[in-house]
DNA sequence: GGGGAATATAACCAACTAGTTATGCTTGGC
DNA sequence: GCCAAGCATAACTAGTTGGTTATATTCCCC
């Protein structure tokens, strides 16, 4: 999976706040160019970011669209979690009732 | 991460189902029970699931409160394509609106 | 047009992962 | 009490991964 790796996570984040050229990546996170570049490419390679380029730069920038396969998978997760804090909200609520 | 492997997804899947012994999931997964074993182990220290004894049998189930950390980190790009959508949904109004 | 900046690719390596077989440990039923 | 069922752990292995250094490529600028 794409989102295993920390770094990648972390050059998302980055990018989601704007586009970046690599060098920008390289220099936020502690590694060598070659690293991050490998990493461009496995995100390029899932759909993940694009690039454009300008003149010797390439500008990498997020496409979300992915990601919606994982919120599609944590959704039936996501109606468990909420249920479960329901059941803990009646309980308080059960509890404050009694005093 | 320790979502990165599709088998302990399916596991969690199964488990989200209900409640199941490790049998189960080895018929269900084409996997040796041993295997099974380790990513249960992996998802138990992970505290994506938990065990309670019957006889010599462990039943597993899912507890989905650690997801909410994906979650966390999705929301932010659940807004940029929540975004993008609507403006496709602007073009598309738009291009409807000039015929 | 030559040099340096910015990035990608190649080649290599150590560490981790996910699987296997073999074995150990509990527990219930006969 | 003993055996088999059910599961965990141990020991090992092949494949993958994420990093490195070295090198190739492309483009601006003087």
């Amino acid at each position: 999976m794409v989102l295993a790796e920390p770094h990648r996570r972390r050059i998302l984040d980055l990018l989601l706040v704007q586009e970046r050229p690599v060098g920008d990546l390289v220099a936020d996170l502690a590694l060598s160019q070659p690293a991050v570049s490998k990493h461009l490419r496995v995100l390029r390679e899932a759909g993940l970011v694009e690039v454009r380029a300008v003149a010797q730069r390439r500008l990498y920038r997020v496409r979300p669209e992915p990601l919606r396969d994982i919120d599609d998978w944590l959704a039936p997760y996501r109606r468990l979690w909420a249920e479960r804090l329901d059941a803990l909200q009646a309980h308080l609520d059960a509890m404050e009732e009694s005093t």
